[in-house]
DNA sequence: ATGACATAGATTTTT
DNA sequence: TCTATGTCAT
């Protein structure tokens, strides 16, 4: 099919000129719409005279590091990519060089990505630049590429075309019955330990033998037992899990040397963004594609892809997901002649802020010297604030956004909001919504991990592939129609026995003993639906109709209409939502990172529903989100920030325990990868940082004193502008814990925890008393102390001095703490 | 089989 | 604080 021209594309365009001079008032990514020439879609056209970008356009505004990844040709390359380097840019450009000054074929070509959002991003990019024929390269995550080899290959597996993507609460209700089964103790092994320490193993590529055989004892055995029930669930299921995708591949590629050999063959220009958070199972596959291949047979050798890695060991935030940061520190290593580039300016942030950033990251050992630098100016001086309490931070990220927009012309979408974990946003959105100020939250309580929404996936997804036992089960008995545990634990019994399928053993319920007349009934009714609504998807109906049917049939929609209960309606609008989407995506199934039309194979199910399905699986909500509206402001976690920009930028909740999280307060790498999201965080910023904590934060009902963040300690004093500091509340104390002596009976921390403490409070409350300050307990490393909550404790270590100075007393069972001496109630044995 | 109620447990971060 | 699970009565 030819490609149409498209007169008044330029308009998408930006003017050439060089990255520094960008404007701030775009949009929230890498150097939105890069790219300059006038390029109308002619080159798509084959046998006509191309009109694409010359060589000059293609490395116009690049500095000389740029152009050279650009222009690379041959041996591995590693790109070093601080953060706000153009990295993106460099990409884009690459790829559009490959194709026009290097003729390669847009088809040979697999850029691999973080997020769908990020591959959607990157494809419209390079379609401005080469024209539609970049429609047929395969740029997605690993794992959508991985998805759209394994359909295919599916069979060679021992699994259907039709397969199910299990995510994580799939993953947990699946662990769930495998622990049942396996009559485990739900308190000495819960199934999120489980699943973590399985998906540990897939992401090593260690299957269920390896992890049989390292077993060193009955713990590790017992593990590796409920891993191979596990796998065994999961094929059962005709089902895959996120890490298995990966593994999958990789087994394939090794079983299967002809279908590695075609892949090879096929893919001449491969290029991975984010390096520096791959995991080992994907290195693999990348080894697997792009390094020599001494197994290949005669006459099947084929010249290694090239290959091209761009990273930034200094942003790498997913080791706790298994990703390795080696990957990219010894990618000199792993791939022999391979060379590196490092791009060091910075064409996002004022240096003000990356002087902050590089001075954070410098306390990081064992990394690579990288110094951000950038040409744009000192800019403004960072702005610190130290509140009383959660509250108090959100009214002064709030005020400041009111003043900031009021008198220096700054727009709400420029301004984004990071925390820690999700459940500090809710502070934010409170306070927003007091003040009208429109917000959007990226992340959190996501749209496909509603229960309405995944109860109407797991009905689509059970009608495409019927083994899906976790699917099934969901809606078996949702909405209501009287088949219950008892039921389920007969036909349950009857599968087992017959070595049939949950779904079989349903269509042969009469069979199964045991089971009340009036389930079978109810169970025949069921079967009956089901086998309709299978026979419409079987007739290639589109997905939304499907859809529809599905919820109008299953009296799923009926049930919501009929409550009266609020959360119902929002329910219904949400089951419209899912409709919409999947209309959409009927219509307009092309549009989009999984789309490819000279890839859709022929497949079992209808083509609109599977593919639906795997668009839902693999595309997660936030990759829709960032919107450019200009009246809202954006709050998210620091890890979804990677990536984006803003002009204005406010990192909040910076408390030891909050940021660094507690979890990673004792453990020397863990802390560095919290540092390391800290430099991320920092580098989000383009003109204006605000950094700010709260004294006193409540979490989960009972407030707690949170020391200042060490990474605060970590900035140049001189950067930043506190505009009020902990100073400013000195008369602040803990009205129980100082109130009384050793034997005074203190609240309980729950009691404590229901008490109103408002910041209002706690200083009417001091003031009352006015407790003279506090002795300071002159502790060192060794040191006995008792606590009055924690009891026994061992100082572990000291930091700070006087009124600042701060112990790590580990408390046994209790854990390790860090305390405040000044506050803390302890007292030296 | 179902719904109401109580209690325990949980929070990193995401493809 | 909020959800998820378990027990109880119907």
């Amino acid at each position: 099919m030819s490609t149409p021209s498209l007169p008044g594309f330029e308009h998408l365009l930006a003017d050439p000129r060089t990255p520094s001079a960008a404007t701030s008032a775009g949009g929230a990514h890498d150097g939105a719409h890069d790219g300059a020439h006038e390029d109308d879609g002619s080159a798509a056209r084959p046998g006509t005279p191309r009109r694409g970008p010359t060589r000059e356009e293609l490395l116009e505004g690049l500095n000389e590091p740029q152009r050279a990844a650009v222009v690379h040709a041959g041996a591995p390359l590693l790109v070093v990519a601080g953060a706000g380097s153009g990295k993106t840019r460099v990409l884009t450009r690459r790829i559009a060089w490959l194709i026009q000054e290097r003729q390669a074929h847009p088809g040979s070509i697999l850029a691999i990505t973080f997020t769908n959002k990020a591959a959607a991003e990157m494809k419209e990019r390079v379609e401005d630049l080469v024209g539609k024929r970049a429609r047929i390269m395969w740029v997605s995550t690993f794992h959508s590429a991985c998805v759209r080899i394994l359909r295919k290959e599916a069979d060679k597996l021992g699994y259907k075309s039709s397969f199910s993507i299990y995510d994580a609460a799939d993953q947990k209700r699946l662990m769930q019955l495998v622990c049942k089964d396996l009559d485990l103790d739900p308190k000495r092994y819960q199934p999120g330990a489980l699943l973590h320490w399985v998906s540990n193993h897939k992401n090593e590529l260690r299957d269920v033998d390896a992890a049989k055989s390292d077993a060193k004892n009955k713990l590790e055995e017992t593990y590796a037992a409920v891993y191979d029930l596990y796998q065994r669930r999961l094929r059962e299921a005709n089902a895959m899990d996120f890490d298995d995708l990966i593994m999958a591949t990789v087994n394939l590629f090794q079983a299967y040397p002809e279908v590695r050999e075609t892949y090879r063959r096929r893919f001449r220009h491969v290029l991975v963004d984010e390096y520096q958070d791959t995991n080992h199972a994907q290195y693999a596959l990348i080894h697997q594609l792009c390094a020599d291949d001494p197994e290949a047979t005669e006459g099947q050798r084929v010249e290694p892809a090239e290959l091209m890695v761009v990273g930034d060991a200094d942003q790498s935030i997913y080791a706790f997901r298994g990703a390795n940061i080696r990957n990219i520190l010894d990618f000199e290593e792993d791939f022999p002649n391979a060379t590196s580039i490092l791009l060091e300016q910075n064409y996002r942030s004022t240096q003000t802020i990356l002087t902050a950033a590089n001075a954070v990251i410098g306390n990081n050992k064992g990394r690579k010297p990288k110094r951000l630098w950038s040409d744009a100016g000192d800019g403004a001086r960072i702005v610190g604030y130290v509140a009383d309490d959660e509250h108090d931070e959100a009214r002064f990220v709030s005020s400041t956004i009111d003043e900031l927009v009021d008198e220096h012309g700054v727009r709400p979408a420029d301004v984004a909001v990071f925390y820690r974990t999700n459940a500090q946003s809710r502070v934010f959105e409170e306070v927003f919504i007091r003040t009208g100020q429109p917000y959007k939250v990226v992340g959190g309580v996501r749209f496909y991990e509603r229960r309405e929404v995944r109860d109407a996936l797991a009905y689509l997804r059970m009608l495409a592939n019927p083994d899906d036992q976790v699917s099934l089960r969901r809606i078996l008995n949702t909405p209501k129609r009287g088949i219950g545990d008892r039921a389920v634990e007969c036909v349950s019994a009857l599968a087992d026995r017959e070595r049939i399928t949950f779904w079989e053993a349903l269509r042969r319920a009469d069979e199964a003993p045991g089971l009340a007349t009036r389930s079978a009934t109810n169970i025949r009714g069921f079967v009956a639906m089901v086998e309709e609504l299978q026979s419409m998807v079987d007739a290639g109906e589109r997905a939304d109709v499907v859809l529809e049917s599905v919820l109008a049939r299953s009296g799923y929609i009926a049930e919501l209409e009929e409550s009266d209960d609020p959360q119902d309606a929002t329910r219904l609008e949400n089951l419209a939502e899912l409709v919409a989407v999947a209309r959409e995506f009927s219509d307009d199934p092309v549009a989009g990172p999984s789309a490819d039309p000279a890839d859709v194979d022929a497949g079992t199910v209808a083509p609109g529903l599977r593919d639906f399905l795997e668009r839902v699986a693999l595309v997660a909500d936030t990759d829709s989100i960032p919107q450019d509206d200009d009246g809202v402001v954006t709050l998210m976690t620091l890890h979804t920030a990677k990536g984006l920009e803003f002009p204005v930028v406010f990192l909040t909740g910076l408390e030891d325990g909050v940021f660094p999280h507690a979890r990673a307060l004792g453990d020397q790498p863990e802390l560095e990868e919290e540092r390391r999201l800290a430099y991320v965080g920092l580098t989000r910023a383009r003109e204006r940082l605000y950094i700010s904590r709260a004294v006193v934060r409540s979490a989960w009902g009972a407030p707690s004193h949170n020391p200042g963040s060490r990474f605060l300690d970590e900035l140049p004093v001189d950067l930043v502008d506190w505009k009020r500091t902990e100073a400013a509340q000195t008369s602040w104390s803990r009205p129980d814990l100082t109130g009384g002596s050793g034997s005074t009976r203190l609240a309980t921390p729950t009691a404590a925890g229901r008490r109103n403490f408002s910041s209002a409070a706690l200083r009417a409350d001091a003031a009352a008393k006015s407790k003279p300050s506090r002795e300071v307990p002159a502790l060192e490393p060794g040191d006995r102390v008792l606590h009055d909550s924690f009891g026994m404790g061992t100082v572990v270590a000291i930091e700070g001095v006087a009124e600042k100075s701060v112990a790590s007393i580990d408390f046994g069972s209790e854990g390790v703490k860090r305390l405040l001496l000044r506050y803390a109630p302890v007292e030296k044995l």
